[in-house]
DNA sequence: TCTCGAACGAGAGCACCGCTCTCGCCGGAT
DNA sequence: ATCCGGCGAGAGCGGTGCTCTCGTTCGAGA
């Protein structure tokens, strides 16, 4: 049980996230300024290092909190009984909405990476949960029968995580899969990117209608489009 | 002609930028200082204020430079008498080889916007280079009857840039193929930026088998795959 | 050739930043 | 009741972007 100290310490370790994420909502990361956040809190600068040994601490809370926002939003969106390739849209879309509804967060999250480099390994499970329900909806269609992956490892080339995460070795599922998975993964995100980041700018001008159109030909490249069927 | 003046002030002004690519190079455009580049080149930091209004003036070179080359990289790789994938995959792995040697300067390009966001219009042309080599690429495969498309348009999808980048309306090229490429495009980036970024570590071993994978299998998206084929 | 004005470099200064240190204070554990 | 440890505030350090002012210098036009 927590004492009451802990229990205040924790609300106003609270507050300042609170503050901070606001702050980063409006004027992004790279403009946060812990003396901004204790000023809106109310405190003296050097008091909120009580709570957070430097600014960095206090993005990398930051960040931890967008990684699990952003993959609750993928899990939200995700629909178990319906078909892969709407499953697959839904969450891709979820993830779209999210980081447009949160464009320096994600920019914090997926953006170039922030101070001297150094994203704690804090982050990792929960950089890892919009991956999961990728691989999930992966190993569902696998399971259903729709992928035709021999079950075969490539040694060497991918790490334990993407096998984990892309579904155990089993029917359906083998490396060369796990590889287009995780470049349709990576094109998520880089599509994302580039629209929130106007690198699109000129080229297309429906988004919705050519993020609707991108997911689809993921959805197809990691074979589960509509029919099923893929080229090897 | 360029009097003197103009000249020892083109100079200076290029004396500045490379002492700013340096430090970009060493501390990332976050921390760089336009103080610190002044002790550089050894002048007082408000005479770099007559050469550079201001800081984010200054970043704005060096991302234009950046893109120039990043740019010049990808049209040295391209072979056009090679084969659409071979220039394809070159191409990808050029892009990947100057981010993996300039990774601060990618990172500005295609990671967060920088400050209050501005990126201006003079941006743009250095920008789409690779895009333009891409496109050439595709180009050139649809001229040599490797492309499928029907040259139809998809009114108000994409915008006059994709069009003019990715090969006029003819034979083998429309607006599927378009977004096909433009996401293919997406996917390069976001792989790029995803391995500097640490955001595979875990996931993938060997980093130079995966990315020579994962060109191969975006080449086939986009439909210059090794047999021309595609399940449409 | 001389002159005058524009461009230039330097310095001081403003407001802000991250971070540290010290000093009182207050409340809960002993 | 008494410590003492966590806490908040304030001052301060070195750094930042940026502005203003003040001499100087250099070159184009008379």
């Amino acid at each position: 049980m927590p004492t009451a100290r802990e229990r205040v310490r924790a609300e106003i370790t609270a507050e300042i996230t609170e503050a901070a994420r606001r702050q980063l909502a409006e004027v992004g990361a790279a403009a946060l300024s812990l003396r901004a956040v204790a000023r809106e809190v109310g405190m003296a600068s050097s008091a909120v290092y009580r709570y957070f040994p430097s600014r960095d601490d206090l993005l990398t809370r930051l960040i931890i909190d967008g990684y699990d926002a952003v993959g609750a939003a993928a899990e939200a969106a995700d629909d178990p009984t319906a078909a892969p390739e709407q499953r697959w849209s839904a969450v891709c879309a979820a993830v779209r909405d999210w980081a447009r509804a949160n464009p320096h967060e994600y920019a914090l999250l997926y953006g170039s990476p922030v101070p001297g480099y150094a994203a704690p390994r804090d982050t990792v499970p929960a950089a890892s949960r919009v991956g999961v329900v990728l691989g999930r909806i992966l190993g569902d269609a696998a399971r259903a029968g729709l992928l035709t992956g021999d079950g075969g490892r490539e040694p060497g080339l991918l790490g334990d995580a993407a096998v984990e995460i892309l579904g155990q070795d089993g029917p359906g599922i083998d490396d060369a899969v796990r590889v287009r998975a995780l470049v349709a993964y990576c094109a998520l995100f880089g599509t994302v990117g580039f629209e929130l980041f106007g690198q699109l700018v000129g080229s297309v001008e429906d988004a919705d209608r050519f993020f609707a159109r991108a997911t689809a030909e993921l959805a197809q490249l990691v074979g589960i489009g509509p029919a099923g069927v893929r080229t090897g």
